[in-house]
RNA sequence: CCGCCCUUAGCUCAGACUGGUAGAGCAGUCGACUGUAGAUCGACUUGCCCCCCGUUCAAAUCGGGGAGGGCGGACCA
């Protein structure tokens, strides 16, 4: 696989395919970042990024990883103290799941976002964006509650960070494309370069295949689940013999949420997935793709119940050092 | 600062005028059917009716006070 492929592979969007071939042609010693809100339970959103940033070290560049403190203080997640206590907890996990530690730098958000020049030039991007541009932005506001002053600052500081984090890519799930896009067409105007982004896909509602999996409704598989979560979480996931579901009776998009997880989870992460099947239903199968076994599931080759088993296993896998860290952290 | 509206099940809301301690849809749980889930069918559950005080035999309902949320007006020195 070729350094772009790498890059690229499992995203939703490249901005630009241009500009993120040029990184990739000399991708080494390029700062690439996400951000955080502090989170005590990593879940699997959180992972699908990680899985980019797992790629990218793997590329050759070096990882930033904001913990957005002074963010989660602007959604009113809590005081700094516990804020502070969530956010090392966030990044043992991170440690635990296979980001490489020599690679990675994990900065608080609060070591810089106070500087003098931050809050002039943040101040200043404040006086460029509409309230309605900075509220559409805003990814983090649950639908339906009003917008806090709060709110619109928050996507304009995850604008700037970009800049003062001195980095050559920025990536993000789908729902920060507008946070990145405020920052490509507003940072120029402070004087500043825009960065290319990457984007990663958002998973679907594993209940029903429709909108987003999400850690506030629904089912969330996270850190903290044990062995036999995972598998009546994904036992009780929507799956159609198909990878491409109907829409349901709303005229909603409707996804396979459990080949979602294979194709961005277990694949990236496993050379082959091995599923194991009851001589009865035909013996074992060995896939060395994501494709290979999404064909095999539309063909009815492959029955959904062998994926879900096999999904919980491979899942399960992934988690366990990262829930091993948690008991411990906990433990103290 | 002034005015108007809202607050009842997890969610969206009915019920309030005409007091008798609550309902619908959705969600959820459990079964049946499928070698998964969904769909479908069957059963079941769900409540400090925002808080306090008062009137009353009796208050979600009436009166007073308060809290939270939304919207508008005024002010623009």
């Amino acid at each position: 696989m070729d350094t772009y492929e790498l890059m690229t592979r499992n995203t939703d969007e490249v901005i630009t395919e241009s500009e993120v071939r040029a990184l990739a042609d000399d991708p080494d010693g390029k700062r690439v970042y996400v951000g955080y809100e502090p989170s005590g339970v990593l879940h699997l959103g959180h992972l699908l990024t990680a899985n980019k940033l797992i790629d990218l070290q793997e590329a050759g560049m070096e990882v930033v990883v904001l913990l957005a403190d002074i963010h989660a203080y602007l959604n009113g997640k809590g005081t700094f103290e516990e804020i502070r206590e969530t956010a090392e907890r966030m990044r043992a996990q991170f440690l635990a799941y296979g980001l490489d530690e020599a690679q990675t730098e994990f900065v608080y958000g609060s070591s810089f976002e106070m500087d003098e020049d931050y809050v002039l030039d943040l101040h200043e991007l404040e006086l460029e964006t509409s309230l309605n541009r900075a509220q559409r932005a805003m990814a983090e506001l649950q639908s339906g509650e009003t917008a806090k002053v709060s709110h619109v600052v928050y996507p304009l500081m995850q604008a700037l960070d970009i800049e003062y984090l001195d980095l050559d890519l920025a990536i993000g799930g789908m729902d920060q494309r507008k946070v990145h896009m405020l920052h490509r067409e507003e940072l120029p105007s402070l004087g500043y370069e825009s960065r290319p982004c990457l984007h990663t896909p958002i998973l679907a509602d594993l209940t029903t295949g429709v909108g987003k999996m999400s850690s506030s409704q629904g089912v969330t598989i996270s850190m903290e689940d044990s062995t036999e979560d995972l598998r009546e979480k994904v036992n009780e996931a929507y799956c159609p013999p198909t990878a491409d579901p109907e829409p349901d009776d709303d005229g909603n998009d409707r996804h396979n949420p459990v080949l979602e997880l294979f194709h961005y989870h277990v694949f990236p992460r496993f050379d082959s997935v091995t599923v194991e099947r009851p001589e009865k239903y035909g013996g074992d199968l060995v896939y060395d793709d994501y494709d290979t076994l999404a064909a095999d599931l539309d063909s009815g080759e492959l029955h959904p119940q062998d994926a879900k088993n096999t999904l919980a296993s491979y899942l399960d896998e992934l988690i366990a050092p990262g829930r091993e860290k948690l008991q411990e952290l906990r433990a103290d």
